[in-house]
RNA sequence: GGCCCGGUGGCAGAGUGGUUAUGCAGAGGACUGCAAAUCCUUGUACGUCGGUUCGAUUCCGGCCCGGGCCUCCA
């Protein structure tokens, strides 16, 4: 398999490290707000990367660490707004990420770390930071010395010179250096806060992820990912940190990021106003799925237009899907190889989408084979997990004895050539949203 | 200002130095009581100007346009 490497910027092939335990660590949010498109996103992408790596190295071999950054600024501000303990919002905030994410398909990742957990770790690496002479304490916070790491910059490609010119905040008093950020801050009264050598205070945002990362996949591990807004200064300062911490040549051998959703062609942030949450998605009635087929409808590197349009296009497409699997037996076997290849040329999703569109084809045609092959290479992207009947009808509940027996009511119409008759109930159900397909023997029913 | 992406047919979106991407939408036909679903057929592409080449949408350069990063951000 090859992937598109952030650091080397070229299409690499990829060999783990040990390929008993192929790691992967990616970015989780900020619990402190319900999840936008914009952070499905990576979820959906690296949940494909995680799905494909387990199907190439084995289940057990791949362990996904995703983390939930739990203490923040933002949030201790949110909480402050909504009049909730940080634990609440927190808590609250995460099992709505949980839910959100369940319904776009995304598996739990192996371990996902919780950054009020792993304070020991930060604390650790910052001491032996300072000890090796990259950070310094200051004015009750402690700095990572940009300066004193060679290599700073190299992900990003920014020069120290151009790190400078381009900086466009104020530098605070206690740095040495404008480049230096933050690892330790301190804390007052209500702002949570734990005791260090430093004084009572709380992680700066990079230094936990270098914790995290560590604790669970040691000091060097396969695979990085996130979205492309988090190389700097990010994931940059988590590479200054970690290799400067343990000595080590590079952090991850494969830095993975996607590109941004956009809408209406920019790009969609918090800042700009412009969120679209998953929730507020789900709501409208667009189906996890939808959603998910929709963010693999790009390559992952390219910026992603969400729009109600494209998510309507991903319904039908799933529609159709769902139509070839409908009434067959399909028999599990294992995915195809056009779509393992498609995934395994740096997650080439459209081509993937094209190979299962050409085996819905031919499914529809009558290919049993085909339709086999049609529902693994969809599970293996995380689609087509339902039944079809299921995913057409939905949990009617109550409401199917009740359509049922109009679709024989209009059926016996039908025998009686009554279609005037049987037109009525078809557009009352229709009106309702149940549209009706007359097959040779019985008709069946979906919502539209 | 520095650095970095991208411009493909009505829309979405891959890819390639010479051979149909694919999907949606559109058009015609089949099936159907009529539809729906399905099947068959079908039109429209590679921002612009140069260069390299037997041949460029694909490589190189200029230009135009759009977007992003430069310590909030997935």
């Amino acid at each position: 398999m090859r992937f598109y490497n952030s650091l080397t910027r070229r299409t690499e092939i990829f060999v783990p490290l040990d390929p008993e335990r192929v790691r992967l660590y990616v970015c989780g949010p900020t619990v402190y707000d319900f999840a936008h498109i914009g952070n499905a996103r990576p979820v959906v992408v690296f949940d494909l990367l995680f799905r494909l790596l387990r199907h190439r190295f084995g289940e057990g071999q791949v362990i996904y660490a995703r983390n939930i950054t739990d203490v923040d600024d933002k949030i201790v501000a949110a909480a402050a707004t909504s009049g909730e303990t940080i634990e609440q919002l927190t808590g609250r905030t995460a099992r709505a990420f949980h839910d959100d994410m369940a319904a776009l398909g995304a598996l739990p990742p192996s371990v996902e770390p919780r950054a009020t957990q792993a304070i020991a770790e930060m604390i650790d690496l910052i001491g032996v930071l300072i000890a090796k002479g990259h950070a310094y304490a200051a004015g009750g916070h402690v700095l990572f010395a940009a300066g004193s790491f060679p290599d700073y910059g190299a992900l990003s490609r920014r020069g120290r010179d151009a790190l400078l010119a381009g900086a466009r905040i104020e530098v605070a008093p206690y740095k040495r250096d404008s480049m230096d950020f933050v690892l330790w801050k301190p804390s007052t009264g209500e702002q949570p806060g734990w005791d260090s050598p430093w004084g009572r205070g709380r992680p700066g945002w990079h230094i936990e992820c270098s914790a995290m990362a560590w604790r669970h996949l040691g000091p060097v591990f396969d695979i990085h990912g996130g979205g492309l807004d988090l190389i700097f200064p990010h994931h940059e300062n988590e590479i200054a940190q970690s290799r400067c911490a343990h000595g080590s040549g590079r952090m991850a051998q494969l830095w993975m990021h996607n590109g941004y959703v956009v809408v209406d062609g920019e790009k969609m942030s918090k800042s700009l106003g412009n969120v679209l949450t998953v929730r507020q998605l789900l709501a409208e009635g667009h189906s996890g799925e939808a959603i998910r087929l929709a963010l693999l409808s790009g390559h992952y590197r390219q910026p992603l237009d969400v729009t109600r349009g494209k998510l309507r296009e991903a319904k039908v497409q799933l529609d159709r899907f769902y139509g070839a699997l409908r009434g067959r037996a399909v028999p599990a076997v294992a995915p195809p190889a056009a779509v393992l290849e498609a995934l395994e040329e740096d997650l080439n999703t459209p081509k993937a989408l094209a190979v299962l569109h050409a085996l819905a084809n031919r499914a529809h045609r009558g290919d049993a084979a085909a339709t086999a092959a049609l529902q693994s290479g969809g599970r293996l992207l995380g689609l087509l997990p339902a039944g079809p009947e299921d995913w057409f009808r939905g949990d009617a509940g109550a409401a199917a004895a009740e359509i049922e027996a109009l679709v024989a009511a209009r059926q016996e119409a039908r025998r009686a050539r009554d279609f005037v008759r049987a037109d009525r109930i078809r557009d009352n159900l229709k009106a309702r949203g149940i549209e009706l397909e007359d097959g040779p023997q019985e008709t069946a029913w979906r919502r539209a």
